[in-house]
DNA sequence: TAAGTAAATGCAACAATGTTGCGTTTAAGA
DNA sequence: TCTTAAACGCAACATTGTTGCATTTACTTA
């Protein structure tokens, strides 16, 4: 299905913003923060594109994280979210080194026990480290062929 | 070990200001935010407030986390850190109501296998739902009697 | 216990991130 | 193509966190 039509059946106007921010994020498993992305399209106003994403996160087409720094990042979903209620029950890995936070769809979060009166209603699990590509530049030390390109 | 040795050991001076701030952090499993500590010493300069618990965790006295809205929090190391690199291996509760924020000192982040090339360092683990106070209230829905204020 | 000094504080200013109000423009159905 | 609610662009504001600098204070040592 198209991305014009996907943003349409959430009821929502599929303008050429939209669909620029809607078709970079289907496009990767990445979790990109503001910034990132107002550094991707510079002509974009900086409040509409917060609005943007307000908008996806509360029709259930991107869900919010948080980086290990704290940073407020948006990724898609991809196992339909119904309305403003993310299941996003997968695990998301930071790099240390370039940044980047890659959402692992193929990772559930892991059953946890805990004790006293809680109530657990769900968790987030993120996971930090070094990424393919920065892993394998420091080891390899030397520069990344093309391929490498194609990882994410 | 009484809290100005504590503080002096990191190399840091036993301020007023800082005592405060570490009491209030040891006496409790809680992590703070910055308006949480900041609405408790009303006095303390808010800039003040910031560069303590910058040089808190700097030292290894507190790690800092993030709650479920992204906010920062800080909460004391039991597991004494080295340093600025923090163990940080416990899993954090954030209650969904009231807006606390638990260390769950007993319960270790969980292993954890994925696929792909990452290399990790480490992990995140917050659980959120409702603490033993909101959700027995919720259950009752009469006035919470004093033995409450003692569960945290 | 007084003096010297590096560290900590308080204040103002700034930076980054996010929100709100409002007038204008535009997507999409009639 | 017309109509209109939705989306946009801009300015202003709010919150959170940082930096520079002059003043004060905790701790050392004499």
């Amino acid at each position: 299905m198209d991305i014009v039509q996907q943003i349409r059946d959430k009821g929502l106007k599929a303008t050429p913003a939209r669909q620029l921010v809607y078709g970079e994020l289907t496009r990767s498993h990445m979790a990109f923060s503001h910034a990132e992305l107002e550094a991707l399209f510079i002509d974009m106003d900086r409040v509409t594109l917060y609005r943007i994403l307000k908008d996806f996160e509360d029709a259930g087409l991107v869900h919010k994280v948080f980086d290990t720094q704290g940073s407020t990042r948006f990724a898609i979903c991809h196992h339909t979210c119904p309305g403003k209620h993310h299941a996003e029950n997968h695990v998301h890995f930071n790099c240390n080194d370039c940044g980047k936070m890659f959402c692992l769809q193929a990772v559930q979060t892991p059953e946890i026990n805990i004790p006293g009166g809680f109530k657990v209603a769900g968790m987030h699990t993120l996971i930090y480290g070094s990424c393919e590509k920065c892993n394998h530049q420091s080891e390899t030390n030397f520069p990344v062929n093309k391929t490498d390109e194609l990882i994410e």
